[in-house]
DNA sequence: TCTTGAACCTCTAGTGACTAGAGGAATTAT
DNA sequence: ATAATTCCTCTAGTCACTAGAGGTTCAAGA
């Protein structure tokens, strides 16, 4: 049995985050000792370890959440799994393309100005209040 | 003179920004009607169409506001414009990159599972638990 | 001119996923 | 025993909005 700070230590995840995640249920309320403090064992290690890999990847805490509750029951669909990080594969291709589109007309707009003059003739700016200028639509970055 | 609404419909900037966009400075306070309703100009058209083109880019409010500081001192050097935007363009290629690993870390994840198994043998959830089975080192993805 | 209904006003609170800080208690090391 | 560190809860802040309540003003038709 170890303390929060350990487990923040062996997995890389901050301590308020850990409590952050016991208090909108990712994580269960562990035991305590006498003076109130958490301590952890194996199994919160390994599914701390498996919430911060999930996150890094960019699901969210609900997509996560729901991952969990298929592991708690084994029986179920694999495919279910799959259908959420499937989803996941999708919304980040999305979201490069988007940004790749961004990329472009930023590359357009830097190029297009020498850095050499004043405000009142800079490309950047007019790029900007300008979106004529633009060779392409860009949707919304959503983030 | 129109209306916040017409200003919405003109840019496709919901009413409700518009008035946040107001309250954190990026818009002027607008000339008011007797009864307290916003009138906007040709002015505030175009400098509400310069910031979303800009968020649509994916600067932030602070980096708009630092743009529009620029515009409102027309001497000052075009350089500090560009230098804005190009960090908003090293931003945005290193979110793709980052990305680009989320997404052959997935695509790896969701080909090894058949979908048709239990969850127990999910490859999905073996892979999100066990951070060993990654090929590469994968950042966190801070949005 | 009056009425109706759409659009407007302010204010507060909620979103996601944390992060920061206050003020105090428990644990660990010396 | 004491000092340093870690822990506790709670509240509030971050970013860029969005939603809703409750009330007021405006524009168009009768």
């Amino acid at each position: 049995m170890f303390s929060i700070g350990t487990l923040s230590n062996q997995t890389g995840v901050k301590v308020p985050t850990i409590r952050y995640y016991e208090q909108t249920g990712l994580l269960d309320a562990p035991e305590r000792t006498e003076g109130n403090q958490r301590r952890y064992g194996k199994a919160e290690l390994e599914r701390l370890g498996f919430i911060r890999h999930a996150r890094d990847l960019g699901f969210s805490i609900e997509a996560i959440a729901a991952l969990i509750r298929l592991q708690n029951h084994p029986d179920r669909s694999c495919k279910e799994a799959t259908d959420i990080a499937i989803a996941q594969l999708g919304y980040v291709r999305a979201k490069i393309e988007r940004l790749q589109k961004l990329e472009t007309e930023l590359v357009r707009i830097t190029d297009g100005c020498s850095g050499l003059g004043v405000t009142e003739d800079c490309y950047v700016l007019a790029s900007l209040g300008n979106h004529g200028l633009c060779e392409a639509d860009h949707d919304r970055e959503t983030r």
